[in-house]
DNA sequence: ATGAAAGCGCTAACAC
DNA sequence: GTGTTAGCGCTTTCAT
């Protein structure tokens, strides 16, 4: 790897019109020394070492993407579809910026906010904090920082957050259920906070417009993990009788229970309708096709690399909280009921 | 951020000495100053740059991660599973020793090379990568280098990587269908080179053995893409008269294939088998639960980080081609024929 | 149009 | 036990 230096002394000039060529900035510099420092670029393949100019320059190339690992849900963060798809989208948007990416996923969140100073991170992305984290991150962490899928309760101003209509996903998903003539409608999921709350709390609005009163057996609650999965499984199966639709609060779990309730004698839809969220790839392939409200994951991920490059490079931002809009997409895990309830 | 020198200063005592409680050498250090030292640690909540410090020590503390991305077949090339599994499990192996992933995804590989000096990025994890370009990799990067998936078929003794019994894997799936019964049997990929070729190469190994000739109409391409889909699937389906099995060479694809079939009126095992490769959690939960060849994605991922980091700290690597077993899971999407061919 | 030199924060060889 | 100092490769201000 040649230097700067190197260069500078090989041509017998200084490392500042090195320099200077290598950045384009040839206006005070002769056609002859610009033609020369870029023969022995080419010739030697230059390359800037990253670390020297970030140290002088007090900053880096690096946008980060952290997200909190509950060691109980995930041994892989990355198995999900969701996170792969954003976190590719998010890789190829800074990589065309110039940016480059680096993971971080810890169940601490003080090593995460360790990691930015470190690294001294231009920006950072974070996926799916939840309240109080924010704050945390929001006071100890002076960089840039874009949030995905966070909700904010308190003052909404200073977050930059890219989200979705949560909230009008559930209750439209479980709007289209009513009409298909469901009253008695469970809702499944493993947590109760950001973004499944949203959606739940869609659903929960549905059923009172249409009312249908809501009470707390209707919530399934799924523990994650094998053995948890198989349990929660199990015990979802025996309060099923007289509910005649689920809605799974994503589709990775709509697609466990419509198998798991399969395997155990239940017909799809015939017997129950299955409802999910996201519309991954695999909700398209899996038959019955998975009724499931759609949300255009790429998107959010550029956007959210738009928002932090903005943000880095010190420009103004309008809009601080995006919110992506959803779309019930009605496939074959409904079953339309007669409405003689 | 404060820093060393600052520590020094307010202390009233050298940089090496607090450098020197800062790494633990506190071995030639007073108890007092130890102390003194660690509080304003503590307090000012120093954290090391680390772009000094690598520029300082000629190194970095990153592992990149790279792979090619054909535009064509990936818009993401982090949505499928495997990929997103795979590195999920090298981000966290990395982090657990204390390093970073850095992550570089692109169709050209001149890019990715300028990627390593310029980070100059202590060992590099490649993904996939074709014949040619471990060539081209092996004589132009000077750093550590761990290759998963890839076949080499020349000097085998200069690379490292981690794979898998392609060969085997292939070979024993069709045996089992065979073994099954089946006589006509379909291998259904979007390329022939290395991984799916080994699979391949399997395939027609046991079709021999049992004495059944393979045609080259027996091989039916998939073309990557939305359209190209489609359209290899319409054509897949104009063919499939006479072969009662189709060996997919990855689950991914034997989903789509699966599913195409069952929408155009064949049942599955009963009109057609299929089996596919790899065994992701897709291919456990899709109905009829689909019969394939078992691999330890993240044991892969764990064992090319082990590598990399030998390779990285100068250890002598007694493996360095890797092969894990694979295993198939018998599921049910393969009929059992009678025997009476 | 070109150059000299200081400094970014950390390391490590060497001195006392 | 503690301190001095010269780099690492690049940027940038200020001279010339």
């Amino acid at each position: 790897m040649i230097t700067i230096k190197e260069i500078a002394d090989m041509l017998g000039i200084s490392t500042t019109t090195v320099n200077n060529v290598i950045h384009g900035k040839t206006g005070q510099v002769s056609k002859k020394t610009i033609e020369k420092v870029q023969k022995v670029i080419e010739e030697y393949e230059y390359v800037p070492n990253m670390n020297a100019r970030n140290l002088a320059q007090n900053k880096s190339k690096i946008i980060g993407f952290a997200m909190k690992a509950r060691s109980d849900k995930y041994e892989n963060a990355l198995k999900d579809t969701y996170t792969g798809e954003l976190v590719g989208a998010i890789e190829k948007c800074l990589r065309i910026s110039g940016y480059f990416l680096m993971i971080y996923i810890s169940e601490d969140l003080n090593q995460i906010i360790n990691y930015v100073s470190t690294w001294n991170v231009d920006g950072l992305i974070l996926l799916g904090m939840a309240g109080d984290d924010c704050i945390l991150l929001k006071r100890k962490v002076n960089k840039p920082m874009v949030f995905i899928d966070s909700y904010f309760y308190e003052d909404v101003m200073e977050y930059v957050n890219v989200g979705l209509k949560d909230m009008q996903g559930g209750y439209e998903m479980t709007k289209y259920l009513l009409e298909c003539g469901h009253r008695k409608i469970g809702f499944v999921a493993d947590n109760c906070l950001g973004v499944d709350r949203e959606r739940f709390m869609g659903y929960k609005q549905a059923l009172t417009e249409y009312q249908v009163t809501y009470k707390d057996e209707d919530f399934f609650w799924l523990t994650p993990g094998e053995k948890g999965m198989e349990d929660s499984l199990k015990e979802l199966f025996k309060h099923l009788p007289g509910y005649t639709a689920l809605f799974c609060a994503s589709d990775y779990y709509a697609i466990y229970v419509m198998n798991y309730l399969r395997d155990h004698g239940k017909r799809i839809p015939d017997d129950i309708s299955i409802t999910g969220f996201d519309d991954n790839v695999y909700s398209q392939i899996i038959r019955p096709a998975l009724t499931t409200v759609h949300q255009e994951v790429s998107q959010k991920g550029e956007i959210a690399v738009e928002k932090i490059l903005k943000l880095v490079n010190g420009e103004e931002i309008k809009e601080r909280i995006i919110i992506l809009p959803v779309k019930v997409i009605a496939r074959q895990s409904v079953k339309k009921l007669t409405k003689t309830l």
